[in-house]
DNA sequence: CGCAACATGTAAGCGGTTACATGATTAC
DNA sequence: GTAATCATGTAACCGCTTACATGTTGCG
């Protein structure tokens, strides 16, 4: 599933410009999938070329003109077809972990900023997902819901891990460290 | 972080082949990062360029010879030095989830296949998982438990979520379609 | 006065994936 | 016989990130 194939998915949701489905990526998408402007803008560009959407520019004053995307006919009969063959992945990169694999070649200092930045980050984007909760909830589909539901589980699974098990990762650091006389 | 980044620390651990490291990258690391030969050759001989793992060929008869990199001081001290200004990301990129956002235009057929597939996908990551804490438990390190704990831990509450709210999304999915005539 | 929000786009570059290339041995 | 394991590497490609480019309005 790519930036291009989610763009034309949300438009299935109604129509909008490529700065809306930013405001969508960073605030609803953000904890499992990202995207940037120089991925969206071409993104768009592309879908209109295939005539999966279609695009009416809208004038203002001040600011630059507003191009509006609205989904075609073909376009949502192919993200259905897309649909058909699912992308089931579910990809982690995590520096987080990465680095805590190495806990023991770094001070309990270090290793207690590693966990508070890990923690104000999940606390973003658990207040995004609290955000658009309080806000979309009632006009969102349920596969919004269920999205963000798991966004929610997941996340304050790994604080709840990341706060009982601080001791054991510190503590036993200390200790190998000193066993080992540095 | 980056996989030539991993690879150095993975070496700190001990000396091993580029085909060592893969086979850690789909076992241990296969939940929070992946890597390819295609990434890890180059990195270990840019590594060794860097005077950062030195290298020593074993001869073998009927395969090719092994390369087995070391870490050296300076790759040690290099490696202490990256942990200082550590990497705390934690990307998720989700095609699963991306998919789900858009179940209401799927069948339940459909929208079960994937959680299938999904948690099939997760029964794996966690075999692997079972299998490093039966053999390798005894000598690995504080870092490389707690990591393995946490993606057990977030892999049981993503199997949980998924359990507990196929219903919200299958039977709200098809009553919205039956309401629309679908 | 400066920063955030509004709004669109391009282009270079980077890091990683995938496919290709090679070849013996062992187990089913 | 055929698949998996052992073992290394290259090169093309692809998708995304980052930086650049431009300009107004409104708020604190």
């Amino acid at each position: 599933m790519d930036v291009k194939t989610v763009c034309l998915g949300m438009l299935s949701d109604g129509e909008a410009s490529g700065y809306d489905l930013k405001k969508q990526f960073q605030s609803t998408f953000a904890h499992f999938f990202a995207a940037g402007y120089g991925s969206i803008y071409p993104a768009l560009s592309a879908l209109a070329k295939e005539g999966l959407v279609a695009c009416r520019e809208v004038a203002q004053d001040g600011k630059p003109d507003r191009k509006v995307y609205r989904i075609t006919d073909a376009g949502l009969a192919h993200f259905r077809e897309t649909l058909k063959n699912p992308d089931t992945s579910h990809k982690v990169r995590s520096g987080f972990l990465a680095t805590m694999v190495f806990a023991h070649l770094m001070s309990p200092e270090q290793i207690d900023a590693v966990i508070q930045s890990r923690l104000a980050d999940i606390d973003r984007d658990l207040e995004l997902i609290r955000q658009f909760e309080n806000t979309c909830s009632a006009n969102s589909t349920p596969g919004m819901r269920y999205v963000c539901g798991c966004g929610k589980t997941m996340m304050h699974a790994m604080k709840k891990y990341i706060a009982e098990n601080r001791g054991g990762l510190v503590e036993c650091d200390h200790r190998e460290r000193t066993a080992s006389g540095i």
